[in-house]
DNA sequence: ATGGCTTCATAGTGAAGA
């Protein structure tokens, strides 16, 4: 199974270049985040014509994660059950006996904002979560945005960037409290290219000059992480004409 | 240099992203 997550900064205006890259690169799942776009507008039919079935959970303007897949979908989940929430940032969904949990994490917006706070919540109402959900699901993949880069290697500048939001030392706690649930980064079960990153920002000519982070993330729990065999950045799609700020992140998972 | 760019939204003194 080759899984992949991708925020797209707007199904809307990404759907041609998503549909091009699903064409080049024949994942199986793809978990998209920051669709922009509420459920009675989602390009389902567009997305069937590729061969992918969808399902969706969007809202206007924010927000809006979205799992495509070749294969059936069944047990599908939106949001973390009682956490109240107005905002669509979890979906999950069962394709060939995996768990799949496609996940928009907050932003955080700085360390002292309140969003800051609702991210750490947020992340602990997910972590509650997924220890019943790994226990029903042994073999689970928790992909998606997680707005967090977990080390040093994964910033551009780590001294910069040292207490900052994306990289403070709660938020990485926080993280690192879903490796402790068993969750591996798939990206690190492989030698990777120096300063790797998944990020970089619109501004500055931040992805000519590689000022990135590594913030999107595919997690396995250790049955999956047994059977991983890659997991790859695919950066050139943020070289492309009008891109997300995001490049999309693969996994092959030998099923 | 608290900006810088992009999207969705509305016509704001924008808001939010990361």
């Amino acid at each position: 199974m080759r899984i992949a997550t991708w925020n797209v900064n707007s199904l809307k205006v990404r759907l041609p270049q998503v549909l091009e890259w699903m064409e080049r690169r024949s994942p199986d799942v793809v978990c998209l985040q920051e669709t922009k776009c509420e459920d009675t507008s989602f390009p389902a039919g567009e997305l069937r014509a590729s061969g992918f079935e969808a399902v969706f959970s969007g809202q206007k303007t924010y927000n809006g994660v979205a799992i495509l897949s070749r294969l059936p979908v069944q047990g599908v989940q939106a949001d973390i059950p009682g956490f109240a929430d107005e905002q669509k940032r979890v979906l999950a969904a069962t394709v060939a006996g995996v768990r799949v949990v496609c996940v928009y994490c907050p932003n955080g917006e700085s360390v002292e904002s309140p969003k800051y706070a609702y991210k750490l919540a947020w992340y602990a109402a997910l972590r509650d979560w997924l220890a019943d959900e790994m226990r029903r699901h042994p073999k689970l993949v928790l992909l998606g945005d997680f707005n967090v880069a977990p080390e040093d290697r994964d910033v551009h500048d780590p001294r910069l960037w040292a207490g900052k939001v994306l990289f403070s030392e709660p938020e990485r706690a926080a993280l690192r409290a879903l490796f402790e649930l068993g969750l591996r980064d798939s990206f690190r079960l492989f030698e990777q290219p120096e300063k790797s990153f998944s990020w970089w920002d619109y501004r500055m000519n931040a992805f000519k000059r590689n000022l990135g982070l590594r913030i999107d993330h595919i997690l396995l729990s250790e049955p999956l992480a047994l059977q991983t065999a890659s997991s790859t950045i695919d950066r050139d799609m943020r070289a492309q004409e009008r891109p997300s700020d995001h490049a999309p992140v693969v996994a092959e998972i030998v099923l």
